[in-house]
DNA sequence: ATGGCGATTAACAATCGA
């Protein structure tokens, strides 16, 4: 069984002591960062070292950032898009683990407000990503993209879908684009066992949202067909969103047989 | 919900996130 995590961060620097309780707690095989917020000279390297990970870290100053933790070793290693070497936004992190199962973090532009450059950055952003992942479609290899893909797919994700309708998470041409990536045979871990409204992976800091249980449900594992049949069970750990300096997002995370 | 929080920085006020 190998256990896979996907975990907004909010600054890996910040979250260094609950993501080191998290990991030795639950001691994944594979996390997928987003958000680690610094440069790869400045990743805490060591204390991931010591309990047995390898690494890819595609790191920015101040901003974004992703990273991939994994027991196994890291090959074949990308950090950017195809089509996407000019950007200089670094949300794009992809390796095979272990020779047999390829693996991505995934940082998805938010894209708010609609009316700046930042909503066409993530439709092109989308539109990357669904060529991306058309070829590795074509490829041999099961994967699993994880990340934080600031979409809210459906009502039932959100709180209040009313409060969220103008937003850049929840555009038609957003959701379009999303979905003709989903629909490319890809599943939601969560979702295969999971179906119930009120699931979040987001809270946010203001307003007392952990408090009310006002989250959202942003960060999904996507897997391949062949990944989907090696699928075994998925969730979300809810329980470092409500630890001391916590990220405003909860690791979600699934098991793989074989 | 304008804002409220929390993280960042040629740092203590401005910018960003969802």
């Amino acid at each position: 069984m190998i256990k896979i995590a996907t975990w907004n961060v909010n600054s890996i620097k910040a979250r260094l002591p609950n993501v080191l309780k998290w990991l030795d707690s639950q001691n994944p095989d594979v996390v997928l960062f987003q958000e680690i917020k610094t440069v790869a000279e400045t990743f805490p390297y060591l204390e991931f070292e010591e309990r047995g990970y390898n690494m890819l870290v595609c790191g920015q100053k101040s901003y974004n950032g992703v990273a991939i933790l994994s027991k196994f070793p890291l090959e074949n290693k990308i950090t950017s898009l195809i089509g996407n070497e000019a950007d200089k936004q670094a949300r794009y992190a992809e390796a095979v683990i272990n020779g047999n199962l390829k693996v991505a973090s995934i940082y998805l532009p938010n894209g708010n407000p609609i009316e700046s450059d930042k909503f066409p950055y993530k439709l092109e952003w989308l539109e990357r990503l669904l060529e991306h992942v058309k070829q590795l479609m074509s490829s041999n290899l099961p994967f699993v993209l994880g990340g934080d893909f600031n979409v809210i797919l459906n009502d039932k994700d959100v709180y209040s879908p009313k409060a969220f309708a103008d937003t850049s998470l929840c555009h038609t041409e957003v959701i379009k684009k999303m979905r003709s990536i989903l629909n490319l045979g890809l599943t939601d871990a969560l979702r295969a066992f999971n179906k119930q409204s009120g699931v979040y992976s987001f809270w946010d800091y203001k307003h007392g949202c952990w408090q009310k249980d006002n989250g959202i449900l942003l960060d999904y594992l996507l897997l391949s067909p062949e990944a989907t049949d090696m699928l075994k069970s998925s969730g979300i750990d809810k329980e470092p969103r409500g630890w001391e300096r916590p990220s405003d997002h909860a690791p979600v995370w699934c098991e793989l047989a074989g």
